[in-house]
DNA sequence: GACTTTGGTAGCGTTGCGCTACTAATTACG
DNA sequence: CGTAATTAGTAGCGCAACGCTACCAAAGTC
């Protein structure tokens, strides 16, 4: 277990902290690890102090491997915040990382999953930095794997599109979400299949992105405004 | 003119600085504000001392309006870097903002544009900040109006068409990009007219978004792998 | 065996997109 | 003045992408 005195003793109150904002889907739901604390607004975010003398990459992803037992499948920085000296760290500055875990990662001791659509049980200034965490992830879904992230190293189709529906707030036409998948040569078939109870198997895959040349992007008016 | 010797004795060699860079499109090309320095790699990137009491991008918007004249018309955080003391502030840590300035800014006193395409007159290692800024900024041109913020109010189709041929590196095709534009009720005409020495004159547009209700975003798998 | 549940595909209609080809209005040049 | 050159802007064709209904397939449940 960490200890949450010692770096704040270590690192003074002058210097930056790291948060951390681990996701991942729960019970169909998206939700974030939190420390709960003693109270319904005591919680807060798991945080490590900001040591600059490395990449600051590297050292985020060490720790949370330390924190999590393992490396976040995919991982990304948010940005810098001040935090109005509400950091339980004491530090005035906040770097904001968010994290994927793959579904059915269970909580390490002393943290728990927080559903995002209920309150979480973390002071309200810590909201802002959940939302721009989960906004930061949702923007970038198109141009990093994130959802696949969120998943283990095999799955359904219907696995991914549940959690694209998820990160997207919207349900997707089970055809057309196949067809673009297809077109766009991300995933390969395993030989294996799942048998989940009720209903017919189905075919695992894994996320095997074949290079394609020309990718040539072009203009996307429709999320301006 | 700003002084480069006491922000540094005042915040201290410990403290963490920002950097800044100001994107704009001269003669054609996409160009950054630079410090020109004595030689050849001589030169610096806008930045300031980060002072964590107030809000961080409130910090940056009056700094810059200061350094350049007047607000950018578009601004955002890039991320948070260890600079490994490779900065001129000394600071061990640097937040990163990449700004927007409409074509035909003139570069303010003890700045010039420098075109990203040629080597920039920096220390190498400035180039990895220069490319996650421009990287930044390209990445979110299809969710924030970037393109558009780096035009006058007043703007022909062909300069906005010219704009996003620069930020995409590709040429576009005249009819598809106005067929697209107009779709999104991103524009509306005004009633001048420019004329531009030769050719027929264009119609001036000015960017007016249309609320447009149900704007319900799909999935986009052709930029990934 | 009928029903339910989940997985997976065919194919229709419409929309979007790239492109060629055209018209329009101005300057440049003899 | 007349023709070429240059830039702005539109029409419409063909194809690709997308949303949708409808259907088939394979498992469990009763």
């Amino acid at each position: 277990m960490r200890d949450r005195t010692s770096p704040v003793a270590r690192a003074g109150r002058e210097s930056a902290a790291v948060d951390l904002v681990c996701c991942s889907a729960v019970d169909g739901r998206l939700a974030v690890l939190v420390e709960p604390g003693r109270g319904a607004g005591a919680g807060s975010l798991p945080w490590c102090p900001l040591d600059p003398r490395g990449a600051l990459d590297a050292l985020v992803l060490s720790w949370s491997r330390g924190l999590i037992g393992r490396a976040p499948s995919w991982m990304a920085q948010v940005g810098a915040f001040n935090t109005s000296g509400k950091h339980p760290s004491g530090s005035a500055l906040a770097v904001v990382y968010v994290a994927v875990l793959p579904l059915g990662t269970e909580a390490p001791e002393g943290l728990r999953w927080s559903p995002v659509a209920e309150p979480a049980p973390l002071p309200p200034s810590r909201q802002p930095t959940l939302d721009a965490a989960i906004g930061a992830m949702r923007d970038r879904m198109d141009l990093a794997p994130v959802a696949f992230r969120m998943l283990p190293t095999t799955f359904t189709l219907s696995d991914l599109q549940r959690i694209y529906e998820l990160l997207l707030g919207r349900r997707l036409h089970k055809a057309s979400f196949r067809r673009a998948l297809q077109a766009a040569f991300l995933v390969e078939p395993t030989d294996a299949w799942r048998s989940e109870g009720r209903g017919r198997p189905a075919q695992l895959y894994r996320y095997a992105p074949r290079k394609r040349r020309g990718r040539r992007r072009s203009v996307r008016f429709e999320l301006l405004g």
